[in-house]
DNA sequence: ATTTTGTATTATGAATTCAAAATGAGCGCT
DNA sequence: AGCGCTCATTTTGAATTCATAATACAAAAT
């Protein structure tokens, strides 16, 4: 199949950038299964059981070992020797700990980005801004989640710093599991939104030790309200 | 022949609490692996053939494989769709990286274990610390790494925060390799022990901003060192 | 009734087999 | 001679098979 629509781009002469690109399985799964995991339909605890889950994927159990394997070093699921692979259970300790190291990047990344960001970074931040806000006045709470992430990530990779994105893309995963969880309050949200608006500013003006305060202090409420999310209803215990 | 063990220790009534374990192979192996790759016997760039590493290892390509897909979600190795891993290349840039997002790391670990840290803790730093000492004063640079990098892990662990262990760990791995082709001059080895001192000092006396920034000098120092290195051999490049 | 022990079942760990892609050598061609 | 092409070989990707450990269950004994 991939064979015609070559025919047929040969043919056009306009050589589209879309490579046929048969990715490993393993990625494939991987990926299948890391969104399973952080959107919570795997639950924190739940057992991966392999005949299911490959029968779920139509896969043979060795890429979908190998990619739990990697998820295990990503720390979204725990190996138990002998017993297969649980997805790791979200203790609070552990998400606070994950917590305090982001917010270590994420002042790094403040300092960078305020001295790297391109201009299109910070073009493309407001914009992604703006979505945010779209959905916050529309009361999409889950949107505004995405757009809230995106925001984030954004800021992290104009840091220009790969190896910061990537550590801090690994931590994030997760503790996302556990922001699904917490449905914030109206006010919570309201002043988030505020903080953003404030965050975009001091990075348009780059000024690096107000953005390093803000994102400190936007971490900080985070923290209380994900901690608060995981208090209610904490009980996957190892 | 557990068993016979185990009726000589019921005997006993002493039950140590030698537990069996098996450990998985694709742990033995991804040991293994990532050893030879810091200390540079698998150079930077050199192709991970997979019949050859299990003849080698003496064990299947399934539980190798499973070892490469781990360590390339830690970053010390890149796999090539179709065509295999190879070490990842050591590239200035991507050190440099890494040793920024070290170095808040450090930072934070350095106020947590000024306010963390047990006085056990402390005694086995110190105790390093001297361990490290003897090995300058013999001029004994495998050993001064060792306990060099000791000294350091154990800073991190005293910060009490297991993902800022881990995170940190996985890291290291990446630039210890580099680490190995600097050979620093007598005067920076002679300057880096005397940074130790004040690291220690300032942790004892639990100053964390003193040592957050005695922390930050001395990783400043060690990019230094550890870029020079990289520069001098420089060549595998992607 | 409860606990323990033996057995059957199931799931995972690892090796092997099969398939597909990449590499490399030889060959004909211009 | 240089170049591209075909085909054999090698190597990786994925599925399957075999081995072993864990679990569930039933029966027997206390």
């Amino acid at each position: 199949m991939g064979t015609i629509e070559n025919l047929a781009l040969a043919g056009t002469g306009a050589v589209t950038e879309k490579r046929i690109e048969r990715r490993p399985l393993h990625e494939e799964v991987i990926d299948q299964l890391r969104d399973r995991i952080v959107l919570g339909e795997l639950a924190p605890g739940a057992r991966l059981n392999e005949r299911v889950l490959c029968e779920q994927l139509g896969i043979s159990r060795t890429p979908l070992r190998e990619a739990i394997k990697m998820l295990a070093t990503e720390g979204l699921v725990e190996l138990l020797p002998n017993r297969g692979a649980i997805v790791t259970p979200l203790k609070a300790a552990r998400i606070a700990d994950t917590l305090a190291v982001m917010g270590a990047l994420e002042s790094l990344a403040g300092e960078l980005a305020c001295a790297n960001a391109s201009e299109s970074d910070l073009a493309e931040i407001r914009a992604l801004h703006f979505e945010m806000l779209a959905h916050h006045a529309r009361r999409e709470l889950a949107a505004y989640f995405r757009y809230n992430q995106f925001i984030h990530m954004k800021i992290i990779e104009a840091a220009g710093n790969p190896v910061l994105t990537n550590t801090y893309r690994q931590l994030n995963a997760n503790v996302r599991r556990a922001r699904y969880m917490a449905n914030l309050s109206q006010k919570r949200w309201d002043a988030a939104v505020g903080e953003h608006e404030e965050i975009l500013a001091a990075l348009v003006s780059r000024d690096a030790p107000r953005l390093k305060r803000l994102l400190a202090e936007h971490l900080a409420h985070k923290v209380v309200s994900v901690m608060a999310a995981l208090a209610s209803n904490d009980v996957a215990a190892a």
